[in-house]
DNA sequence: GTCTGATTGTGAAATGATTCACAATGTGAA
DNA sequence: TTCACATTGTGAATCATTTCACAATCAGAC
């Protein structure tokens, strides 16, 4: 679940990779144009040998003296996501968390592009949220591979969480965000990750 | 940010005895009086092993024969929680991701309850959603000290994450559960978990 | 009552992630 | 040009988490 044989670049740091490219971002504008590993780490709250490991997974390499030249680091960053860069998702069940979320991504525009929605209810699964088009369930299988869609959000109720992953697999999607408080049965190929909210509040609430 | 100064548990421990715990319930209704590690870890997508460690951590433990007794184990784990079961959360946002958020936690009756809400905008600052009342957030400090409220949910646009979350940390919240994607200053006693959805679904796109 | 066999509890090993610590390096100052 | 200095890149150490593997244990069969 979540292995990174990909290119080897551990998922922990994929995450803080995205994190220090939109911390970095619009930097240049204000007229930074060099930064040092600990300013990073300032900035994206964790130590500046963990941001050096992190470009170092990338083989980005700085200068002893000026740190990293903001521009060409962001550069490679990105392009570390590039291969993927035209990736496809599809969310699927259009509640409240649903509809959060497909506002939230057709306003920033970003990525991976969610191309498709869909819902049980006949009543919703039809017609546009958020300028994303939705269809019923029914057309899932189709749509998903019909537009080359690869990733899933599974922002559906428990009991429909297993079901429509099988649906999902089987049409062609290859990773896929779990919102629903189950896990998931996939074959081993496929990368799964989940985001229970409610066990997450319970962590915090157990912790203070 | 999430130590296990509390009791030992470490972090990822508490997230999957809650899951334990989840799949557990309603099994007894069903008739299932014992059950093995490796079954457990069947339903939890793990191994038997981790089932077994993740037990050990909270002192409980099980019959080599029958194997662990349900309802005393949910018992056993809902014990661990017992200190911290009447804590009090407060969210901040009424967006959309905020009252999807709200709606769930107030159909599950899930812990920590959440007893408030904030919105700069004064419009949604007043009245209810889903049975939470809701204020400006210039009332966040006295109804989060007046309510004993320990537990922050941070659903704000980036901008206003840190200003908040300052603001909570003064009245008296300890724990912070943020949405908003940007890493939070806090002292080191304050718990924060941070679920960037969008850097997630990023990270299963690279992936796949 | 004894024996059998599957399962628990847990040291020890393996794996993975983070931090330490320092030689190598490039820059700007003298 | 040379020097001094702060920072990088990175092996090695540390710390955390998971898996291995096996002695100890219990229930049920005989």
């Amino acid at each position: 679940m979540l292995s990174s044989e990909n290119t080897g670049v551990p998922a922990r740091t994929v995450e803080r990779l995205v994190l220090y490219r939109r911390l970095l971002n619009g930097l240049t504008e204000q007229g930074v144009e060099f930064i040092h590993s600990h300013e990073i780490a300032e900035k994206a709250n964790n130590s500046a040998a963990q941001v050096r490991r992190d470009l170092m997974a990338i083989g980005y390499t700085g200068n002893p003296a000026r740190g990293y030249a903001v521009n060409d680091l962001v550069r490679s960053i990105n392009g570390l996501f590039e291969q993927k860069r035209d990736q496809k998702a599809a969310l699927v069940g259009i509640g409240k968390l649903g509809r959060a979320i497909l506002g939230y991504f057709a306003l920033r525009q970003a990525r991976p592009r969610i191309v498709a929605a869909f819902d049980s209810d006949p009543a919703k699964g039809q017609g546009e949220f958020a300028g994303c088009p939705c269809y019923p369930v029914d057309a899932l299988t189709s749509v998903i591979a019909r537009d080359g869609i690869t990733v899933g959000i599974l922002t559906v109720p428990a009991d429909f969480a297993q079901p429509v992953t099988d649906l999902m697999l089987v049409a062609g999607v290859r990773g896929i965000l779990n919102f629903a408080p189950t896990p998931l049965k996939t074959p081993a190929w496929a990368v799964v990750d989940n985001v229970d909210i409610a066990t997450k509040l319970e962590k915090v609430a157990f912790f203070c």
